[in-house]
DNA sequence: ACCAATGGTTCAAATAATGAACCGATAAGC
DNA sequence: GCTTATCGGTTCATTATTTGAACCATTGGT
């Protein structure tokens, strides 16, 4: 691995749980030894990624990211765009919407939307990580991503979130099968108890799954009416996003309405 | 400079104009051997700081960089915060506002909000880099860095945006020294023709400047109760942004408001 | 006063980065 | 239709950078 390889997965560290890290702790973590980490945290702040807290104490990340990440948004703008969808979903269904992209091997919450009808909704945080097993959109995305890196994915220990995740690798993949025939995804209290959550694939330009739509809702607002309804709606949600963005699903998707001549 | 540093450098030539950027041209633009480029941009694309847009073609910034854009903000929300004071000083204002932050050595545009009264605006874009000579955010920040690093700014030769643009750095300084006193930097035409732009610091924690907040007009709706009610309007917002993100004034800087017991 | 952390530093040894030249493919120039 | 230039990408001996064990100086706990 390159050293720049090894500064950037140094980032990687850095979560919702834990957004300052000292050096002692970032050498634990990493398993470089602690002069390495050193020289890499200093060049990583010499170039704005990361900064140090108060005075000399644990780094977090820096200002520069914003930009890049601005800029980003300027040839890429996924989620400037996603978040028209995400409210009008949000809207329609009267629930909590989320956007979550593929990042190299993991998936992250990116942009939400919250419900403007209930008090009580379900709570999100942004660069949340996302199991694959566990949530409707994790398994969204597996049921169109290809063999191997679904394999990737389950050949580890599935962590159990909730007593309802399923961890066993084998039903995970029947349950990709149905999501692929169905081109929805689906958890109940899989990742959050009392949460009933619906998921569709979101695919990019070259047809490649990049992450997915989801809806997640309390599972005591889950009335008859808002089973066909949420279903429906994020479709149609995922549909436009899809469009939107430039991307188009792959032949293997269910589409909803076959274009028909006459 | 490390090997970190460079691969990090390269990641400077992306910008609104350039949100793609080709391995010739990169190494064109870096002055690094064409070896070395491919090197570097084939790490950073293993780590989701860049990806190739069209198959095999020019690079562009991949998506983990929202990752920990989203990560930065969740510790230092100073986005999200501006967001609200922009859209209230844009309304109470009824033109463009725009935060520009300290990153580096440069000053980027990095959120915006426009007027919702009129159907004419200044037009803005985030990742924009200021210049300092020339706008007024970049005045702001200057008047408030620390010497070093205004003459850091000022020793090179001054571009002329326009023709109103100042580009004598005795009369930058001159300038500086008028915007300590009032608090409060101005810019008639000197980014853009037409455009009558004001701002005002924005501190940090540690007192040290790290950003501006300016509201931008045409100049042609800079009537006599305008040019009382911006500079008034902006002044609040510049404090309240302050506060927001747990900011706090230098001495020296003129406080609109002296608290007076009693 | 001690001990165990912390962030930061040193320097010889080991390793990874470098750059000139080279490839195959595509596209422009004549 | 032949030549030439440019593109993204690759090779490999030379070179310079990264590495890691040990070492400081501070800090906070007991």
């Amino acid at each position: 691995m390159g050293t720049v390889s090894k500064a950037l997965n140094l980032l990687t560290y850095f979560n919702h749980g834990r957004t300052e890290i000292g050096l002692s702790d970032l050498t634990r973590l990493s398993g470089l030894n602690k002069a390495t980490v050193f020289r890499l945290m200093t060049e990583l702040q010499d170039c704005g990624f990361v900064e140090q807290a108060n005075g000399d104490r644990a780094y977090r990340l820096g200002p520069q990211v914003l930009r890049l990440a601005a800029l980003r948004e300027a040839s890429v703008p996924i989620l400037s765009v996603s978040r028209r969808v995400l409210r009008d979903l949000s809207d329609e269904t009267g629930e909590t919407t989320h956007l979550s992209l593929l990042q190299g091997d993991q998936l992250n919450s990116l942009s939400h939307a919250y419900s403007r009808r209930h008090a009580t909704k379900v709570m999100m945080e942004d660069a949340e990580v996302l199991t694959f097993h566990g949530t409707s959109s994790g398994l969204a995305v597996l049921a169109f991503a290809d063999p191997g890196f679904v394999d990737g994915a389950l050949n580890q220990p599935l962590a159990a979130h909730t007593n309802a995740t399923v961890t066993d690798p084998n039903i995970v993949r029947e349950q990709l099968g149905l999501i692929r025939t169905s081109g929805l995804a689906q958890s109940i209290g899989g990742f959050e108890a009392d949460v009933h959550s619906h998921a569709v694939p979101i695919f990019g330009p070259n047809r490649d799954v990049i992450g997915a739509l989801a809806v997640a809702a309390p599972v005591s607002r889950m009335s008859d009416q808002q089973k066909e309804l949420i279903p429906a709606a994020l479709r149609r949600a995922g549909a436009a996003l899809i469009s939107r963005i430039g991307g188009s699903a792959p032949a293997s998707y269910p589409q909803a309405e076959p274009p028909h001549s006459n």
